[in-house]
DNA sequence: ATTAATATTGATAATTATTATCAATATAGC
DNA sequence: GCTATATTGATAATAATTATCAATATTAAT
């Protein structure tokens, strides 16, 4: 359900834009919220196209970019490389541990701590509408 | 003072790795030190090529690189486009406010923030070594 | 169902940022 | 000063993302 719920608010967002559903939008949308976390847009590119061989790189580049604004998904940008997409939807929102070492992401999250962001946007006159909290370091195997 | 420090660390560290203090390495340096906050690379080759007007841009970024590598820099990446750098050596630990609309930076610390990071990452038998938070939203100007 | 308007696609070129290459040069230690 | 080699600077190579544009597909209207 929250697959579909997912849906509606894609299939929405291109209707209020004025945009038009397509196959490849489809196909794209569907692999993408089956996906497992922290997908990058290459892996995306060759599921896609197990399915739908005619695909274009661009294209899903581009339709990434859409669940992007329409809140579906979230840019990650670890390192300097490849920038990877998580799901939002139906997905708590959390932060995360990044080991160093073997680039292991442990996903966690604290209440305390974002109560505290909250009031400390507050108290610079700051309206804050997302936030990224990255702790870097060695996890359990890797320290 | 700090400044002096600021250049010994990076002559002690140029010297343990066996490297080699060169003019353009100082110029950099200086200009780094001097430089105000989150300078990207375009500035500072800029700053550095008006009193050195035979540098090349691959070597402010190797030096940048270096002065990241010796503790003395720190890169930040927002959005999507050209990293930052900025000043670690004495200038406390922050975390950054972003305003998405004319993208402003706002320093900010967090005390209590910082050891409840501390406490989730030991949490999760996670050893932290740094960390990034950057809280996104409205400064009061665009609110 | 046709048609008309136009958004989308896919292949590729262009752009942007960073990194690698390499001959010429400068530095550090002897 | 001499030698070994790290560094530089110009440029090429990579890599990731974005722009271009003709062909095609979708939507809404007829």
């Amino acid at each position: 359900m929250a697959r579909n719920n997912a849906k509606d608010i894609f299939l929405n967002y291109i209707k209020e834009k004025g945009l038009r559903y397509t196959k490849q939008r489809e196909a794209i949308l569907e692999a993408f919220l089956a996906s497992g976390k922290h997908i990058t847009i290459d892996d995306l590119y060759n599921t896609v196209k197990k399915t739908n061989q005619e695909i274009g790189y661009a294209t899903v580049h581009r339709n990434l970019k859409l669940m992007t604004e329409c809140g579906l998904a979230d840019e990650i940008k670890i390192g300097s490389h490849k920038t990877r997409f998580e799901q939002k939807y139906g997905h708590e929102h959390h932060d995360h541990l990044i080991c160093m070492k073997c680039g292991k992401f442990i996903e966690v999250h604290d209440d305390k701590i974002e109560r505290l962001q909250e009031k400390l946007a507050e108290a610079n006159d700051f309206a804050p509408q997302r936030h990224k909290l990255e702790i870097y370091g060695l996890c359990k195997k890797c320290r």
